[in-house]
DNA sequence: CTTATACTGAAGTGACAGTTTCAGTATTGA
DNA sequence: TCAATACTGAAACTGTCACTTCAGTATAAG
C-alpha cells in the first residue's frame, strides 16, 4: 500500500469512532485539555489520551504539553487531505455519471 | 443520538473499511458484479456482498439484480454527505482559526 | 431435464479496537 | 516538604467486525 494510502487509512479509521468526532466537535469550538475532554463524554482520561494520538496521527488535532496539562486543538491538515480525496473520487464517476444523466436523476429521492 | 448523527456515524463506518474503499475505486470506473468485484480484492462473493450492504446503507452504492447477476453502481449521495460534514466542521473552527491567524500558519510544515 | 453459474443466508473463527483499572511520573500550590 | 492535580503506560477485558465455509436458491444454457 502506498504512503499515501496509508495516510487516508489512518483518517478515516480517525474519523469512523463516533467518540473521536465528539471530541473534533468539542475542539472546533476551542481548545481543550485532556480532563476537559473526558468529562462530557463519559470516558476516563486514559481513552481520550489513545485517541488524541489517533487524532494527532491524521493531523486532525494537535496537542502541547504546559505544565501537567496537554491542550488541545484542531488541526486543518487531515480535514484538507480528506477533502482531497473526495475529489479524486469525484473525478472518477463524475464526467461518466454526466454522460449517463439517467443515474443521477434516480439517485434524488 | 440524532438521526442525522446515525447517518454519518454509518457513512464514516462505511469508508471506514480498506476493502470497502477499494470497491469504490473499482465502481468508480464503471459497474461491476458481485464476482468481478470479488476476483481482484482476493475475498469471496459472500464478503463483497456483505460489504456493498454497508455501502448501500450510505448510499455510497445502489446495486440491482438482474437474472442471477447483482449489478453495482457508484451512487452520489453518500458522498454529498459526506462533504456536507466536512462543511460543518470547517464552520466551526474556520473562523476561530482565521481570527487567530498563526495556528494555520504553523500547521504548513 | 441436468448441469453449471451467480449469488445469498447462517454459523463460526480470529483479530483488533475501545475502554477500564491501576500504578507511576511530573507539576503545582500551600 | 507534602498533598493534590493532571496526565500516561502497561495489562487485561470485551464487543464488534471482516472474513470464511458450507449449504441452499434462483437463473441460464445445453
Amino acid at each position: 500500500m502506498s504512503q499515501r494510502a496509508v495516510a487516508i487509512d489512518q483518517l478515516f479509521h480517525a474519523l469512523g469512532d463516533p467518540t473521536r468526532r465528539k471530541m473534533l466537535d468539542r475542539l472546533g469550538r476551542g481548545p481543550q485539555s485532556v480532563s476537559r475532554l473526558a468529562e462530557p463524554l463519559g470516558i476516563t482520561p486514559t481513552a481520550v489520551v489513545h485517541h488524541l494520538h489517533v487524532l494527532a496521527e491524521s493531523r486532525l488535532v494537535r496537542t502541547a504539553k504546559k505544565g501537567r496539562t496537554r491542550t488541545c486543538h484542531i488541526e486543518p491538515q487531515g480535514f484538507l487531505a480528506l477533502e482531497n480525496w473526495i475529489r479524486g473520487q469525484r473525478a472518477l464517476w463524475e464526467r461518466r455519471l454526466d454522460r449517463l444523466g439517467d443515474i443521477l436523476d434516480e439517485a434524488e429521492d
